[in-house]
RNA sequence: GGGGGCAUAGCUCAGCUGGGAGAGCACAUGCUUUACACGCAUGGGGUCACAGGUUCGAGCCCUGUUGUCCCCACCA
């Protein structure tokens, strides 16, 4: 026997892993026969391992190009990694800073050396486990941010823009992290409120005439205060607008100045304006032509502009501005004030905003397509509710700053002419300036934000700028799936990219996830240690039981609790599948199994088969709908209950039985849906799914095997009435076992009175054997009954049991009004439908009929319930 | 300040197009039934957050309320 009597996916997954690469499943051809059908991943950063985020993630787009590949579309699934620019370089800093080393220290280049040998390292590590996950992506076409292809792109994109006049270098305020040392943009910035204080300064009037009283989050930053602003329409100040003040512990004379900005109600209605040091004071200042005094370097140090201050970090300037102020008499008062801190979302230092010269985005033309290619459905978002989140962020944009003063990324095509001072920005090195023919040129030492290049990553990876056939076949790509959380970072920024460098949106389609939880509900973190580390759960469980988890009782968007309890269900309904597929194997060992011949089955064959049709159609439509947990939960339930607990059990009657051709015709019915289960659930269990197909004998792969569909032919639903007639005979003569406390392996002999009795005799065999029944003798009634029995009534059938002794008279009345019971409420709930005149003359007719069939149904069961309840009663 | 999610069994969550409340885990009882104790059989357990509305009919649609989580936003 082939297979082992417990599921052990460390046995086989890897060695079926390496034969789907090594005979290239994964490549597909370009051909104009087939459909294409494209997922480009969302590459993971080199920096990190694969987490259950991850796992969640490409477990969905394995599933999807696994169902696309079988039903016979040129599937491609794209892989690749991120450089990570700034989340790389802190790694690498923090690694030489344990090695006693800088970057400035061993500079640029050998720095570089460094971070390349980082990607070898670790870029490796969590491409081997997206392998070990069972992902069917084509490494044949591995893609990295930084690699040829796409630092190609990254240059064709950039002078385009910079050519349209859409990429310009300015002076702005900028979000400046002092720890990382580099620009960020908006959306790198991660805002948290923290508890802090409104200080009440009185900033004194240079003609002495008393005070204004300003309020502030930052004290430390009215070494950069160039004016006082009012509202213009303040009654307050409206005679103080224009008057001098004393910048109190300077000498710095600044106006009282009049912008609408300002709220009257905030504070005093009086504002310090630090144009250098927060960005709304930026645009105050270019409004009122304010000088902007730097005071805070790149580091957070108050520098030479900071008077006595200089040289202290913002937080120790802070203090002592503070004392110093309380001692001198200018603070009114310091209230408790909570307000929102951004922080930089790679170090989570507090942001310093910054004057400073960066090269910017200019969005307002490129985010106008990318709303209306989502207003217009181009593009849609699966749940819909997340393009909302999408419109929010593209129609409230700002330019967007990509240069980093960082130096892992790519390098800003962009050269100074030491002589003239021209800028010259070129897809080629340049070697002389076009203005001054001067060779003193050098490039400018910046680095792009590490999501310009992830931008481009559905057209780089296939070959833009080139048009190579893949580029043709291929983009528009057909799906992206990725959580919600990079909505901004990432698939705005690919929309608008793809609108204007391809002309077409990059993708019809983007699927969106949640966020994988731990067991409380808790983001998974490092800090908090409460992370759950998918390789772990693989060596233990397997990747298929790992997977299988990540689907079940997920809806699609919501996020995904996972703790270790949730992945053994999983396990062990592979284990269930494993020891089917043990049964049917081991019983069609030397045996020559025919094809399903639909002539000669069985009620519980044709049963088997009719619902196995309607769960491949179940399975087909959710699929599409990315419903996995529905699916998930439908191949579960029918695997487990239908399958297993009875298409099994009853097969085995044939099996052990006297008649060759009915146990031929079992044989052939128990494989053949075995089979189509298996290809029903490769895409979700890829690994064990090829395993037992291989070990079934069969000599090529399951994975391009084309995907059961419903088919007409199956569908018989006068078997599945008559079975599941069966099966309700045998659920009610197993339940009055237990409730009579009948020892499970004592036989029983059973009568029955009933207007199927042919359907009753025709399927004896399965009754016997399911519910352990000796003989079973149909009655034209039961007057003919000599022996005390207990009964049971169920729709079209009364069954009749001598228990002897077992028999107890009140017991019996219990259990009969109990039944009673249950089948007025019944009777009632149909009653009260079919009475209102609205739902027969509104509700669909065959809903009517089907309510007129089952009270009819449940009247007859209650005639009989009584009079059997009236015989008790007379004993 | 704006936007969104969630609220269903003890726990974790499904419930797709409005038509007799479901799963897994946990619990109880009984089972060495020759595929499986990672198993088999049977059972108990729900005011679908609350209040209105639409409808013949609402867990599902609409309005409001409460609780909870998240996202966005420059009130210093």
């Amino acid at each position: 026997m082939a297979l082992s009597n417990k599921f052990d996916p460390k046995s086989f997954e890897e060695d079926i892993y390496k034969n789907w690469e090594e005979k290239e499943y994964f490549t597909p051809t370009i051909s104009e026969d087939k459909k294409p059908f494209c997922i480009v991943i969302p590459p993971p950063n080199i920096t990190g391992q694969l987490h259950m985020g991850h796992a969640l993630n490409n477990t969905i787009q394995d599933i999807i190009i696994r169902h696309k590949r079988m039903q016979g579309y040129s599937t491609l699934w794209l892989p690749g990694t991120d450089h990570a620019s700034i989340a790389t370089e802190v790694k690498i800093v923090d690694q030489l800073k344990a090695e006693g080393l800088t970057k400035e220290g061993i500079g640029r280049d050998e720095f570089l050396k460094k971070a390349y040998l980082w990607k070898e390292k670790y870029g490796g590590r969590i491409v081997g486990q997206l392998r070990r996950l069972g992902s069917s992506c084509d490494w044949t076409k591995e893609a990295f941010t930084m690699d040829l292809r796409c630092s190609k792109a990254v240059r064709e994109v950039f002078v385009n823009l910079y050519n349209k006049g859409l990429i310009y270098r300015g002076s702005r305020s900028i979000n400046w992290c002092p720890s990382c040392h580099t620009a960020l943009s908006d959306a790198e910035v991660e805002y948290e409120e923290k508890k802090s204080n409104l200080w009440y300064i009185r900033y004194p009037y240079k003609d002495k005439s008393g005070y204004l009283v300003i309020a502030t989050t930052r004290p430390e930053t009215m070494l950069g205060d160039t004016a006082v602003a009012v509202n213009p329409k303040d009654p307050r100040y409206i005679d103080k607008i224009g008057k001098k003040i004393i910048l109190p512990l300077t000498d710095r004379e600044i106006p009282v100045i009049a912008d609408d900005y300002v709220e009257i109600q905030f504070g005093t209605g009086a504002v310090k304006i630090t144009p250098a040091h927060d960005p709304n004071d930026f645009e105050i200042g270019i409004r009122h032509s304010l000088d902007s005094i730097c005071v805070i370097d790149e580091s957070g140090i108050i520098n030479e502009n900071g008077f006595a201050y200089s040289g202290l970090s913002r937080e120790k300037a802070r203090k002592k501005i503070v004392e110093d102020l309380t001692s001198q008499g200018f603070i009114e008062k310091i209230d408790k004030y909570n307000h929102n801190v951004g922080e930089c979302y790679r170090c989570k230092t507090v942001i310093e905003p910054r004057v400073s010269k960066q090269w910017f985005v200019k969005m307002d033309e490129l985010a106008k397509p990318a709303i209306s290619a989502v207003k217009e459905k181009e593009t849609t978002f699966i749940p819909s509710r997340f393009s909302k989140i999408y419109f929010n962020w593209m129609e409230n944009i700002k330019d967007w700053c990509i240069s980093r003063q960082l130096w892992w990324g790519h390098r800003i095509p962009a050269w100074y002419c030491e002589d003239c001072g021209e800028i010259i920005v070129s897809k080629e090195d340049p070697s002389y300036c076009p203005k001054c023919n001067s060779s003193k040129l050098f490039q400018d030492e910046d680095v792009l934000d590490t999501w310009f290049s992830s931008a481009l990553w559905p057209f780089s990876t296939l070959g833009f700028p080139e048009k190579t056939k893949e580029l043709d076949y291929f983009y528009p790509t057909n799906i992206l799936v990725t959580a919600y959380d990079i909505i901004f970072f990432w698939v705005a920024r690919m929309i608008f990219s793809g609108i204007e460098h391809m002309g077409k949106v990059p993708f019809p389609e983007v699927l969106i996830h949640g966020i994988v939880r731990d067991g409380q509900g808790r983001k998974m973190s490092k800090s908090l240690g409460n992370g759950v580390d998918p390789i772990e759960m693989i060596e233990k469980y397997g990747a298929d039981a790992l997977r299988l988890s990540l689907c079940m009782g997920v809806a699609p968007g919501s996020d995904v609790r996972f703790s270790e309890d949730k992945i053994e269900p999983a396990r062990n309904f592979i284990n269930k599948l494993w020891n089917a597929a043990r049964f049917v194997l081991m019983n069609s060992e030397n045996i020559e199994i025919n094809k399903v011949s639909l002539e000669n089955l069985t009620s519980v064959d044709k049963w088997i088969l009719h619902k196995f049709n309607i769960l491949a159609k179940e399975v087909n439509r959710n699929l599409k709908k990315y419903e996995l947990g529905l699916v998930a939960s439908k191949l579960y339930d029918f695997v487990w209950s239908d399958y297993c607990d009875w298409y099994i059990e009853a097969s085995k009657s044939a099996l052990y039985g006297e008649n060759k051709s009915a146990r031929d015709n079992t044989l052939s019915v128990l494989n053949y849906v075995l089979k189509n289960i298996l290809k029903l659930l490769h895409p979700l269990l890829p690994f064990v799914t090829e395993k037992i197909w291989i070990e079934s004998g069969e000599n090529s792969t399951i994975m391009l095997q084309s995907y059961p569909e419903y088919q007409k032919k199956l569908v018989s639903n006068q078997a599945y009435d008559e079975f599941e007639f069966i099966k309700e005979i045998i659920r009610s003569i197993r339940n009055l076992r237990a409730e009579m406390c009948v020892e499970a392996s004592k036989k029983l002999q059973i009568f029955i009175v009933s207007n199927r009795e042919k359907c009753i005799m025709d399927n004896s065999e399965y009754l016997k054997r399911l519910a352990n029944l000796t003989m079973i003798t149909a009655l034209k009634d039961k007057t003919s009954l000599t022996q005390m029995t207990t009964n049971i009534v169920v729709p079209d059938c009364e069954i009749f049991i001598p228990l002897g002794e077992l028999i107890d008279r009140d017991k019996e009345i219990g259990r009969l009004l109990k039944e009673i019971q249950s089948t007025n409420k019944e009777i009632l709930r149909a009653t009260s439908m079919l009475n209102s005149a609205g739902f027969i003359s509104k509700a669909p007719a065959e809903l009517v009929l089907a309510e007129k069939e089952k009270l009819a149904s449940n009247n007859k069961k209650i005639a009989k319930l009584q009079s059997m309840l009236q015989e008790l009663n007379n004993m």
